[in-house]
DNA sequence: CGGTCTGATGAAAGCGCTGTCAACGAAAAT
DNA sequence: ATTTTCGTTGACAGCGCTTTCATCAGACCG
C-alpha cells in the first residue's frame, strides 16, 4: 500500500467526508452539489448540513479532471495599466463572473514571446475559450490556439484572418478619422506622437499617414514615437519633439489619451492656447476626457462592448451547441467625440484653401 | 467498461501519447518534463522529441491534483480600474511570473460578499497562497482563509490583528501627513474630498479630520464625499461642492489623484489659480502627477513594493520551508511629494498666527 | 395481484498525472 | 571475482471528483 505524503492541500475536507457524515454515498453529495433537482429533499437537507458543519469547499480541479469542464476563460491583454484593457477586463469579469466562470488573466507585456508563453500556459490550465486581444498572435501562437479545439475570440481590431471568432474596429479607419477630424477644421500642420509602437498603434499612424497624404501632405515629418510605455510624461516630451521641429504646428493627434493629456498639460506649460493656437484629439475617450480642461476631443473605442460581445459569444458557444455565430468578424466601429481641445482653424493662412479638396 | 463520454477536452494529447511515441513509459516522460536532470541525455531528447512532434502541453489539471501542487496564486483586489491596483497587480505578475506561478485574479468590486464568494472560488481552485488588498474581511471570509492552511497576506494597509502576514502602510497616518502639509504651509481652511468610501478612503478621511480637529478646526463641513466610482469629472464636482459651501477655501486633501485631476482642471475652469488662490494635494502619487500643470502634489503610497514584498515573502514560504518572516506585520510607509500645487499661503489672514501651534 | 415503469441511490471505473517503491544493470568497492 | 552502491527506469496506486450503469423500492396499470 502506497502512502502518498500529505502535500500541502492535503487534510482537507472531501467529497467523501461530506457523504460520510451526511450518511449516504459521495456520488449523492456530487448530485446535491451539481443537479440537486435528482436528489430528495431529505437527503439534500443533510447533505448541505453536512456541507455547512464541515466547512466543505469543493475541489474544482478534481472537479475538472473528471467532468472535462474547468469553469475558467482564458484572458490575454498586453498590459494591465493601460486604462483600455482595465476597462476591457472589467467589463469581462462583468458578464462571466455571474455566469459562473472564472478568468485565468495573463499578460503579454506587449511581447509576442511572453503571448506565446502565456497561450501555453493556459491551454495547459484547459480553459474552456479564449479571449485574446489583438490579431497579430505569431504562426505558433496560432498553431496551439487553433489546436485547442476550443473557440477563441481576438479582440480590439479586426483582420482578415480570424483564428475563430473577431470582434473589433478598424483601428486604420479610426486613426485615419481623427487626423481627418483634424484636416476638415481647416488644420495643414497636424501632428501625431504615439508610444509603445504595438501593432495597433502603428496602425493608426499608418490612419494619420494615409490621410496626410490624401490631403496633399507627405514627407513631412511631424511625427515623434517612441517604443517606451505611454504615460502623461512621455505625451509632453513627445509633443515637445513634434513642436520643436514644427513651431507653426496647428493640430496635433496623440496616438492615445494618455499622450493627449500631456500634451495638453505642456501647451499649459508652454503657453499655447488650446485650441486656439493648436488643437488637440486624442484616442480611446477614456473617462477623464470629457473633465479636463479645455475638454479633450477623442476618438472613441468600444472597448466595453468588445468585451461584453466577446463574453456572450462564448457563453453561447461554451454553453449551448458549440456553434459559432453567423458571422465570425463583427466590426463595433468608433466614433470621434468633439469637444473643447479641436475647432476650426481661425488663422488666416496660405493654404487653406486646400481644405475644399478634402474628401 | 465504462467508456466515457468525450467532453470538450477529450482527444487532446496525454503523456502517455508522448510515452508510447519516445518508447518509452509514462512516468519518465513526467521526469523528463519535471526532473530532466533525472532522466538520461537519450531518453531525455527523444521524450522532447516526442512532445514537440506531438505539440503537447501536459494537462496541469491532472498535474496539481496528482501533485498537490497548483503553480497558482490567489489575488484579490477591489478594482481593476483604479490605477492603484492596476500597478500593483502588474508588480505582483512580474515577480510570479517568472517563478513560473500563474496569477488567480478576482475582483471583488468593494463588496464585501462578492470578496465573499471570490475566496471561495479561488480556494476551490487551490491557490498556494492567497494575496488580498485590505484587511476587512469578513467573519466568514477570515474562517475561509484562516481554514485553508496556506500563506495568507493582507496588503494596501496595517492590521493589529492580521490573518496570517501584513504588508502595508497606516492610511490614517497617510491621511494625517497630507493634510498636516497643508495646515503647515499655513493653511487653515483645508478641505476634503472623496469618493467610493470604502475602508481606505475612509480611514484617510479620519487622518484628515483628526488633524484638522488638531489645529483647532472642528465641526466646520469643508468636506464632499460619494459613494460613486472615483473619476475626474466627480473630482470636479465634488470639488465644486466644498467649495460652494467654503468660497474662502485655501486647499484641497483629494482622497486620490483622479480627484485631485478633477479638482485640479475646475479650478482652471474657474480661473482659480493653483497654488495661488488654491493648494491642492493628492493621494498615490500616480504617474501623471508629475506632469501636470501645476504638477500634483501627493502622498506617494508604496504600492509596487508591498506587491513586490508580498510576492516575495510568499514565494519564499511556498518554496522554502514554509517558513513566515520574522515580522507578520510590514509597515512600508508614505513619503509626502511635494511639487507646484501645493505652497505657503501667502494672503494675510487672521489665524495664521495658529500655524506655530501645530506638531 | 403480478408485472412494468419511474425516480432515487449506489458501485465501479477512470479523468491525466505524480509519488513511492521495486527492479535492474553497470560501476565502484572489497 | 564478488559484493555493494548508485543511477535509471518502470509498475502501481491514488489525488478528488464525475460519469455510467446497475439496483431497488415504490408507483402505476390492467
Amino acid at each position: 500500500m502506497t502512502k502518498v505524503m500529505p502535500g500541502p492541500k492535503r487534510g482537507r475536507k472531501t467529497l467523501s467526508d461530506v457523504a460520510e457524515r451526511a450518511g449516504v454515498s459521495p456520488v449523492t453529495v456530487s448530485r446535491a452539489l451539481r443537479r440537486p433537482e435528482m436528489v430528495s429533499a431529505d437527503l439534500r437537507e443533510r447533505v448541505e448540513r453536512a456541507i455547512h458543519e464541515l466547512a466543505y469547499i469543493p475541489n474544482q480541479l478534481a472537479s475538472a479532471l473528471a467532468s472535462a469542464r474547468t469553469g475558467t476563460i482564458g484572458v490575454l491583454v498586453p498590459s494591465l495599466t493601460n486604462g483600455v484593457f482595465a476597462d476591457y477586463l472589467r467589463a469581462l469579469h462583468d458578464v462571466f463572473l455571474p455566469a459562473g466562470f472564472q478568468l485565468l488573466l495573463v499578460n503579454s507585456r506587449y511581447l509576442p514571446e511572453e503571448e506565446e508563453k502565456g497561450i501555453a500556459t493556459l491551454l495547459s490550465q484547459h480553459p474552456e475559450a479564449i479571449i485574446i486581444a489583438g490579431v497579430d498572435q505569431t504562426a505558433r501562437s496560432r498553431r496551439l490556439l487553433e489546436g485547442a479545439g476550443i473557440p477563441v475570440v481576438q479582440t480590439m481590431e479586426l483582420t482578415d484572418d480570424p483564428l475563430d471568432v473577431n470582434i473589433g474596429f478598424s483601428q486604420i479607419e479610426a486613426g485615419k478619422a481623427a487626423t481627418r477630424h483634424l484636416l476638415a477644421l481647416g488644420h495643414r500642420r497636424v501632428g501625431h506622437i504615439a508610444a509603445r509602437l504595438d501593432a495597433r498603434a502603428r496602425r493608426r499612424k499608418e490612419g494619420y499617414s494615409n490621410a496626410m497624404m490624401e490631403a496633399g501632405f507627405d514627407g513631412v515629418p511631424m511625427v515623434a514615437t517612441t517604443l517606451q510605455p505611454s504615460t502623461v510624461r512621455l505625451g509632453a516630451e513627445l509633443f515637445s519633439a513634434v513642436l520643436d521641429g514644427t513651431p507653426d504646428l496647428e493640430a496635433m493627434f496623440c496616438c492615445n489619451d494618455d499622450l493627449a493629456l500631456g500634451t495638453l498639460f505642456e501647451c499649459q506649460r508652454r503657453g499655447i492656447r488650446v485650441p486656439d493656437d493648436i488643437s488637440i484629439i486624442g484616442f480611446n475617450d477614456l473617462e477623464f476626457c470629457a473633465s479636463t480642461f479645455p475638454t479633450l476631443t477623442s476618438v472613441a473605442t468600444p472597448r466595453h462592448e468588445m468585451a461584453r460581445r466577446a463574453a456572450r459569444i462564448v457563453l453561447e458557444i461554451v454553453r449551448g451547441s458549440g456553434e459559432r455565430p453567423s458571422e465570425r468578424r463583427i466590426d463595433l466601429g468608433f466614433t470621434v467625440n468633439q469637444r473643447q481641445s479641436t475647432r476650426q482653424n481661425t488663422n488666416a493662412r496660405t493654404h487653406t484653401a486646400a481644405i475644399a479638396e478634402l474628401p
